[in-house]
RNA sequence: CGGAGUGUGGCUCAGUCUGGUAGAGCACCGCGUUCGGGACGCGGGGGUCGCAGGUUCAAAUCCUGCCACUCCGACCA
């Protein structure tokens, strides 16, 4: 992409409105705009960063064989009134009229729907189990929206219900959800611990936060060190065999956020192995076996030929939020640092003196070679000062900075800045270009 | 939902107390000089001061109502 032809509205200042560094940072970096209190236009950049890491979400989704759907926004009022919580949700829910003064509403969440799809065709225990998710714009009428995307009214949620025949493999469901939301923190370049959550008037122990760890996160996390540097399981499991000794692992290990802080337990660790940290929540993962599927009536028939409530587990990522939350665990103060998994371009080049012959050749050369090994370059073309280009460079975080300016050039070389680090190389336009291609 | 506050060019803000020609910096347009970390000079464009009423010879400024947004607290991907 060449940067004259783009929209980046890059900002100098921070809007008064932001408090948050991946708010500001994503105002300036012309990733969204605000339209109402908590609800906002994505930009190209922005769009570009959500596109990626719902893209990383969707293939680690894939991997342990949940199913992709498109529920409506818009859901029926009845189906609410069959589950009970029509009355029950209260004023996050966000009630709509049509023109039969049927009522509707802006869904917050999509148990229903997805409860009402599996029982109008699963009839048998013999199709399941099932996993459907997907990827979709909620609605949560905040009472007091803050923090930019990191808390909107308007979100982008990737949400997975599994179905199962009993609790047993139900807990099958639960612990491949479990890791494969491991790694897609660990693609996203973010450390997270899972940490016992409340489970709500089920009971049992299969319900996790997923925590990312950010200084400047809104929950403080306790947890056991080893658990922090376990790292995620890797793709290559076998997403069908008996994931429970993997999942024991990890739940073994304390971890809590301050709701369920045991003090007691946390301290009865060696020190050296207890951790504090602040956190954001980025998923919540859980079981909640008939609570729809019993007053929705989505029986399947079991072996031994009689009908049971379908067990059902629900599994939420916040893909919006999760762009605010990397901004929040990876940035400076010249801007954000963008893990190359999600970057909005995997490299920039920035012509110092556009119009110059000299530049203009050996950068274009540049940007087609990147663009031909796939990186999807940004080009600043522009006809700006190098200050600027520096600064625009560094404030949206591309990873790779291919510096090409006329005195380098006068010597036969280019300068390579990589975005995180903050390391430079000086060398020959083809060398740079093969470091950045590896 | 309780409490507090703010609305003035795209952004950051002054001006409001004490009514009297709408301002600055950044951004934008033109010309020129510049050019390795958000340049400089000269010239220029852009604002019914959130909206609606009221008071007054005169309202960004005073009064009333409404709307929007923000912050603190209680609540949550």
């Amino acid at each position: 992409m060449r940067l004259s032809r783009y929209f980046m509205p890059t900002l100098r200042e921070a809007p008064a409105d932001a408090q948050i560094v991946s708010h500001q940072l994503m105002l300036r970096a012309g990733m969204i705009r605000q339209e109402a209190a908590g609800i906002y236009a994505w930009l190209p950049l922005g769009l570009r960063v959500l596109k990626k890491i719902e893209q990383v979400v969707r293939e680690e989704m894939n991997r342990a064989g949940a199913i992709e759907i498109l529920m409506p926004t818009l859901q029926l009022a009845d189906l609410w009134r069959e589950s009970g919580r029509y009355d029950d949700y209260g004023k996050e829910m966000l009630r709509i009229k049509d023109r039969h003064e049927r009522d509707l509403l802006y869904g917050p969440t999509a148990e229903e729907v997805v409860t009402d799809i599996f029982r109008g065709y699963i009839k048998s225990y013999k199709e399941l189990p099932k996993n459907i998710y997907n990827i979709q714009w909620k609605f949560r009428d905040e009472q007091r929206p803050r923090f930019g995307v990191m808390r909107g009214r308007e979100f982008l949620m990737k949400d997975a219900y599994s179905f199962d025949i009993d609790e047993a493999a139900a807990r099958r469901s639960y612990n491949r959800m479990f890791l494969a939301y491991l790694n897609v923190y660990a693609r996203l370049g973010l450390k997270a611990i899972p940490v016992k959550a409340d489970p709500g008037p089920i009971g049992g122990d299969l319900s996790h936060e997923f925590m990312i760890l950010a200084d400047t996160g809104e929950s403080q996390v306790f947890a056991h060190r080893d658990l922090v540097e376990m790292g995620a399981p890797g793709p290559d499991i076998d997403w069908d065999g008996d994931l429970e000794p993997e999942v024991t692992r990890r739940t073994s290990l304390y971890a809590a956020s301050d709701e369920m802080h045991d003090a007691a337990r946390f301290e009865a660790m060696p020190e050296d192995k207890r951790m504090t940290a602040r956190g954001i929540e980025v998923g919540h993962i859980f079981y909640f076996g008939d609570k729809y599927s019993k007053p929705m009536k989505a029986l399947v028939t079991g072996p031994d030929g009689k009908d049971t409530p379908v067990q059902m587990g629900s599994y939420g990522v916040g893909v919006s939020r999760l762009v605010a939350a990397i901004i929040e665990a990876s940035h400076d103060d010249s801007g954000i640092i963008w893990p190359a998994s999600v970057a909005p371009f995997g490299a920039a080049v920035l012509n110092l003196r556009a119009g110059d012959a000299a530049c203009d050749a050996a950068s274009e050369t540049a940007y087609a070679t990147l663009t031909a090994a796939g990186l999807d370059p940004l080009y600043d073309d522009r006809d700006d000062r190098p200050g600027a280009k520096f600064a625009a460079a560094d404030l949206v975080g591309i990873p790779w900075q291919l510096i090409v300016g006329p005195k380098g050039l006068a010597e036969g070389v280019v300068e390579l800045k990589a975005r995180g680090s903050g390391e430079r190389q000086t060398l020959p336009l083809d060398a740079a270009l093969r470091a950045i291609t590896g």
